[in-house]
DNA sequence: CCTTGACTTAGAGTGCACTCTAAGCCTTAA
DNA sequence: TTAAGGCTTAGAGTGCACTCTAAGTCAAGG
């Protein structure tokens, strides 16, 4: 497939892939005769699990050292399982932080919710007509 | 407290609080006779909530949004709420977004940790010595 | 008295990850 | 035949969120 193609099914934009290629993660791909580049599925399942490195944080320096150890074979299979490892771990620690914060995220929309719902029973939306929610720890 | 204090308690750097009150994410704080800031636990509190939202994804303009919301009182609560429930529903989606990233980075480690123990049952890792679990989708 | 270190300002600089531009070539449909 | 649209390159530009610099003031400790 030509790189517009690839770009549709794998959400980056030709632009990216053109820039992951210059800076070492894709390989260079195969060209057509008018020098264009022509990509195989291979090339879709790579782009799509850099994809999935990029959504969970990863920053393109680290792709980068994973690339270069799958470049480099075999012999690298350990190191690049550990990195995949520790991006993982990094990745729970994160959406475990994440949560948390959903979670006061959510109480102080009750707050408002709550302070909203007073308003309606009771003509004055607070007693002192102060900023109803404006704090609240957690 | 001073500008120091408020830093090693909130995680914002000095230089971040400042560029945070002069692009209006914090209201302007009072000085002491020195002209130096002087902050007080309310402070803590909402530079505490920003780092939450930072913390989710939200882009500063969003955070001067509702800065800008809450410093016209409580008319605009509804406003606020409003922010805050999209941002809380994009959050959601987002997480749910990095445990599916989260899975199939684990069935490509589990994939590499098979490679790897079959290498220590067998004296030749892959049997036509091709790299591994280069590749795999999900 | 002197040094240390925290603070002040405006404004410049940084790092990341794209994102786009310019100028041009090639293929295909009308 | 021509126009549209996709492709090529090197390199410049963008947007975000800081991050730091320079030059200076000020208060406390030794």
């Amino acid at each position: 497939m030509k790189i517009g193609q690839l770009a549709k099914r794998s959400g980056f934009t030709a632009h990216t892939i053109r820039y992951y290629e210059r800076i070492g993660l894709l390989p260079p791909c195969q060209r057509d005769a008018a020098d264009q580049r022509e990509y195989d599925e291979d090339a879709l399942v790579w782009i799509a699990f850099l994809g999935r490195l990029k959504a969970t944080g990863m920053p393109i320096r680290d792709m980068k050292r994973y690339a270069q150890l799958r470049d480099q074979g075999p012999s690298t299979a350990i190191d690049r399982r550990k990195i995949l490892q520790a991006h993982r771990d990094a990745l729970v620690a994160h959406i475990a932080k994440l949560q948390q914060c959903l979670l006061s995220l959510d109480q102080k929309i009750d707050i408002y919710l709550e302070s909203e719902s007073e308003a309606t029973h009771d003509a004055n939306p607070t007693p002192d007509g102060r900023d109803p929610p404006s704090t609240r720890s957690a």
